[in-house]
DNA sequence: TCCGCTACCATGCGACACAAGGTACCTGTC
DNA sequence: GACAGGTACCTTGTGTCGCATGGTAGCGGA
């Protein structure tokens, strides 16, 4: 489908959240998180694109790690939300309905003419 | 607001359609749109965004333009959304539907931990 | 005459998602 | 014990898009 370029911008700004979002209380790594969000319609992505997020997000704070050994495979990086991430993570919620009934409202009035 | 920058980012792949929307059955002119978009909350913006933004639309046959001479002021370039226009509009309305509804989960799901 | 408003457009930049590729460790198979 | 394949980490380069900036031009008021 072309329309998946339609959610690659789509994802732009909330896919920080939802991996922040998806921290909350419960540690994760990686590669877990790569499984985790492709399992959400419109949110599928990729290596490539979650590390350097999450490294982005570890120097503004908002996550911290540490490493732990797996039973199969090699060493896991885990991620936890720090009380910033969470606070941050609250913020944007507030905004992302503002900006979703914003659109909403636009989109609506479009499909009246 | 440091919070202004989450929202250029949301905006991204969504003021696309928020103009296709604002055209629906109205012919409008690009300083016009810079103007209404600008009286909603999260979509303000500016003629250095709106412009490219209406020249990629015309390219892609999503709108037609016409030149019409303004009582005061330069003439003014009008724009108007073509069928095929109204259709990309149906269903990127669908996609937004389904991109919120799973973002909305996530964020839920993180809000319990 | 000169400032400010309306209205158009072009150029260059920065942020971010992603494709592609690289490293290293473990397990199972021949 | 060599080697293929899976797990898990990370880096580099590319393309898109919103936006800051700046430039042109006509009109009206001080």
């Amino acid at each position: 489908m072309v329309a998946e370029k339609v959610f690659t911008q789509l994802r732009r700004g909330t896919l920080e959240f939802c991996v922040l979002a998806l921290l909350q209380g419960e540690p994760r790594y990686g590669f877990e998180l790569v499984k985790a969000l492709g399992e959400v319609d419109g949110l599928v992505t990729t290596e490539g694109t979650i590390y350097p997020l999450l490294a982005r997000l570890r120097r503004e704070g908002l996550v911290e790690t540490s490493w732990r050994e797996s039973e199969s495979g090699p060493p896991r990086r885990y991620y936890t939300s720090t009380a910033e991430g969470g606070q941050a993570l609250a913020a944007f919620t507030a905004d992302w309905q503002r900006f979703c009934a914003s659109v909403d409202a636009i989109l609506e009035n479009g499909r009246r003419g």
